[in-house]
DNA sequence: GTCTATACAACGATAGAC
DNA sequence: GTCTATCGTTGTATAGAC
């Protein structure tokens, strides 16, 4: 085995923190477990990310472009139900790609622990646009709780029915129903 | 100004410790925090919990009873669209009773940082059977993860709605209207 | 019931060798 | 690029006075 390049250990990094995080929350995520996990010491990670924090906005800003343009391409669509439908497809679709769902599931496990951070707020900003595409300003209020909610759907449905036995198409295809359902109802 | 009672002072921790813990995070928020926030020293809390786990662990107590009673007088009502109707209907109105709602936001930020704690656990499952009262077991997926969402459209609605220039009362119709509906189609 | 003082571990972070 | 060694700080928790 030949040493590991530096974008490898780097990725190892992210890859590890991040799951880390999204199991046992960022706060009591150590870097020395982070780093005992990848096999080096924590001192290490100093040359690759200049401080826990940093390890964090280096995933988000990984993230950021595409959901931005995400948002940007949700803009050019028509504001109706079906431009809506079709922004809803495609953004359960983009979501089982890379980490995207990793992301969401951090974001939403670390928000209190996250409130400091700059990025993270822009994300959450960012996430607060795409919600606000799916309803118009002067919808009533449950239905800008219903489109909300179609996205929560997506993202709480591996939660919700984690204990059934289905595939995961399956589970995407029924979050994707019901997500579909709530947007078509404005 | 007399000193406080021990049951007083006790109340009080358990108060600024669950604000912080949503504020913050369980993780984010030390003792030390919590102690001056009220005004005496960190020593002077482990007079009233022998650690920060069971400040937790109290809180869970206080409401773990009223949420089992919740959900038996559930499993007494008719398995119908009515009878679950009538359950989302009284669990809106509990949530605004005591700490009920601060109990539920400290769930939902902290489920992570809590794994370990055998009282949250225990909490998680009765949650989740409360969920299981809203669909059949042989219900379709779709039906299953909207009757959870009724649940969660509740909670969610004071975030999803928070910027909108709005009483508590057409927030809390918005999310029962919502929560109704889904809860309607099975 | 609350205090001061402190033990002890773990944390994030840095310096400097290799 | 990773190491050893260590710094300063903060964390939970405890002992013992009042």
């Amino acid at each position: 085995m030949s040493a590991q390049t530096a974008v490898d250990t780097r990725s190892r990094i992210q890859e590890v923190a991040l799951r880390l995080f999204i199991e046992n929350g960022y706060e009591a995520t150590s870097l020395r477990e982070i780093a005992e996990e990848i096999g080096v010491t924590k001192a290490a990670l100093y040359y690759h990310f200049k401080s826990k924090d940093e390890i964090v906005t280096s995933l988000i800003d990984d993230n950021e472009s595409r959901l931005k343009a995400l948002v940007e391409w949700g803009k050019s669509l028509p504001r109706t139900p079906e431009g809506r439908a079709t922004f809803v497809r495609r953004y359960a679709d983009e979501l089982y790609v890379g980490r995207n769902l990793d992301m969401m599931r951090f974001f939403e496990r670390n928000q209190t622990a996250l409130r400091e951070n700059v990025k993270s707020e822009r994300m959450r900003d960012t996430m607060l646009s795409l919600l606000g595409l799916l309803s118009d300003g002067d919808s009533p209020l449950a239905t800008k709780l219903r489109s909300s909610l179609a996205i929560f759907a997506i993202h709480a449905s591996s939660f919700v029915l984690r204990d059934q036995k289905i595939t995961e198409e399956e589970r995407k295809a029924a979050a994707l129903e019901v997500a579909l359902d709530l947007i078509k109802q404005q």
